[in-house]
RNA sequence: GAGCCGGUAGCUCAGUCGGUAGAGCACGGGACUUUUAAUCUCGUGGCCGUGGGUUCGAGUCCCACCCGGCUCACCA
């Protein structure tokens, strides 16, 4: 069990801040422990808002531990007992799922196949989801809850102030809805629907209602508990606070009214609603809201092509009242801020630096990253690098070189790292190019170092933006010469051939044609061969690259240019 | 209509307890380099949205306003 320590009451970081105010509440209710909850929608599948949610709800969590070294339990709550309102775009089988419209979707058969019903289908992709990440929690069905009779109790309460809560929802409501509005929703005795009709009798002493189908003008009366009924929206975030005893639930900004709304139904059943905490959503590059259906935005996938969930999460913890863009741009910041904190933490583990929170007050066990992602963005686009290994490479060499010319400007960071892995490294660079694909596993997150993991997403990047906008110039007579030079020259050469015999080389061929400037040369191989405007230095470029590849991006070009 | 967030360097943003204004990128100079890029280093750059108030002192606290944006307003 973990020790409590008040004091950390006054850690001025929000997930502390937070977490006194659910201590406070425990202290309260003299309960020996915490509920946490997060919520999920019937539409949603897992996206990056819910990595958000639940990252942040965790912190909350571990900060609440540390306070008060009492337990605390994280639920995931799914809303799969809502009736299906309308098609989703992304799934199969959309004409089998019109038949069934308006049924809770663990109800409905699964249009993917692969389990007992839609809802269960969700319900497993949400738990994959979390279970990525490593989070700690507690998987929730609301069908299981409201069948097994969890809510029973909480239910046949609101049965007893059915008024009540119309009366706090009706005023909320335009004239035609309000006419209509019960918290409960009958599920159909023959068409398994769930119901939004108005109830002509309520019976709390049989714990039932009584309804009338619009359609047929039968009449029905219904208990309220064993999964008969669900509660309408609102009163179900009500309903659960007060049943399950939530302490704490936080959710976006769209939801302000109704967190308002569901905290007074709390309050008419009886209960007192969770400790708040109300997040801003996230804007695109042009300060639009991100919604699923406009595609714009980020997604969670995106972000974890092109960085660690580290930085992610980095992200999330920032500023989580404010609506912060979120698109392309943002990612290299948020993996160099994570980096930068990490190293903090090694050198202290203050509740104050994000990455405290990351990783639970601890920092791993590995050396991080001695250079930033910005960096490696920049060489990997400088150079070209299209494998990870090879941008190992480069960059173990770029060490040496360092190491070699006893540069002062070795960072702390890099001589960590050079002290922990530098066999490592060396191992990698002295590799064949023939070995290289079954070098060094770095497709991993979860056993690679981190700095092969920001190699392979820094190739990803360059794979997706910036090898697309090369643009390959035809060589002019005078180039097309010298790079048939070059390629007799290179042929001559042994496959080993150091960078400095390569870089003589090219300079020796520079000479010997025509060229008005060196510079000029340069230019051609890195616009000719390179696809770009600038690049490498050229010799350390064929070095790594290989004479033979090198040779292929000749002949590639002579090619081009007598095609065209 | 109700509510929320923001306005600080050219751009994106940080700014802790109220105490001389910060970072990254961009731009400029230098170092290193047998070209360039990278890297390192130094530097240019700000009426902190406007007006008032509290204070010895305000980017920071209070009030009002302006501008920009978002969310909710007969779904969950």
């Amino acid at each position: 069990m973990m020790t409590a320590d008040p004091t950390l009451r006054t850690v001025k970081a929000w997930p502390f801040e937070e977490a006194a105010k659910v201590a406070d509440r425990v202290a309260a209710s003299g309960k020996g422990e915490a509920l946490f909850q997060t919520g999920y929608g019937p539409s949603g599948l897992p996206h990056i808002g819910t990595f958000g949610e639940v990252a942040r709800t965790t912190w909350v969590r571990r900060a609440f531990g540390r306070i008060t070294g009492l337990p605390s339990r994280l639920l995931a709550f799914s809303d799969d007992m809502d009736g299906l309102r309308k098609v989703p775009d992304n799934v199969p089988n959309k004409a089998m799922l019109e038949g069934f419209l308006g049924r809770p979707l663990t109800a409905i058969p699964d249009p993917f196949g692969t389990h007992d019903s839609f809802g269960a289908h969700n319900n497993a992709r949400l738990r994959a989801f979390l279970d990525t990440f490593g989070f700690d929690y507690e998987f929730a069905s609301s069908t299981d809850y409201y069948r097994s009779g969890r809510f029973d109790a909480a239910l046949r309460r609101m049965l007893e102030v059915h008024e009540q809560v119309r009366a706090v929802i009706l005023p909320t409501l335009g004239p035609e809805r309000r006419a209509t509005y019960s918290p409960f929703l009958p599920i159909h005795p023959r068409t398994g629907v769930v119901m939004q009709v108005p109830m002509e009798e309520t019976r709390p002493d049989s714990g039932t209602l009584v309804w009338r189908d619009p359609e047929t003008g039968e009449r029905f009366e219904t208990p309220v508990t064993g999964g008969h009924c669900k509660a309408q929206w609102k009163a179900d975030w009500a309903l659960r606070w007060y049943a399950l005893g939530v302490d704490y639930e936080m959710s976006g900004k769209d939801l302000i009214d109704s967190v308002r709304l569901s905290g007074q139904i709390c309050r008419v059943l009886g209960g007192q609603p969770p400790v708040g905490f109300t997040y801003e959503l996230f804007l695109d590059e042009q300060g639009q809201k991100i919604s699923k259906s406009k595609g714009n935005g980020l997604t969670i996938e995106e972000w974890l092509r092109y960085a660690p969930p580290e930085s992610l999460a980095q992200f999330m913890y920032g500023a989580p009242q404010r609506a912060k863009r979120l698109f392309f741009d943002v990612i290299p910041r948020a993996v160099d801020d994570y980096l930068a904190n990490l190293e903090k933490l090694r050198a202290a583990p203050e509740p104050t630096n994000p990455a405290w929170y990351i990783h639970d007050g601890e920092a791993p066990d590995e050396p991080g990253s001695p250079a930033s992602f910005s960096m490696l963005l920049n060489l990997v686009s400088a150079a070209g690098i299209d494998d990870p290994l090879k941008l190992l490479q480069y960059f173990g060499n770029y060490i040496k070189r360092d190491l070699a010319t006893g540069s002062e400007r070795s960072s702390e960071r890099v001589r960590k790292f050079q002290e922990w892995s530098l066999n490592r490294l060396e191992a990698i660079t002295i590799k064949p190019n023939r070995d290289l694909d079954t070098g060094i596993e770095i497709a991993r997150p979860d056993k690679a170092l981190m700095f092969e993991r920001l190699c392979k997403h820094a190739v990803a990047y360059y794979s997706d933006f910036v090898e697309p906008q090369k643009r390959h110039r035809a060589p002019t007579v005078l180039e097309r010469a010298a790079l048939e030079d070059l390629l007799h020259a290179l042929r001559a050469l042994p496959a080993d051939a150091d960078a400095e015999t390569i870089q003589t080389l090219l300079y020796d061929i520079g000479k010997r044609h025509a060229f008005p400037n060196l510079r000029d040369w340069f230019g051609c191989l890195y616009q000719v061969l390179l696809g770009q405007q600038e690049g490498p230095r050229f010799g350390g470029f064929v070095a790594l690259y290989g004479i033979p590849g090198t040779i292929g991006l000749i002949e590639a070009a002579l090619a081009r240019e007598a095609s065209a």
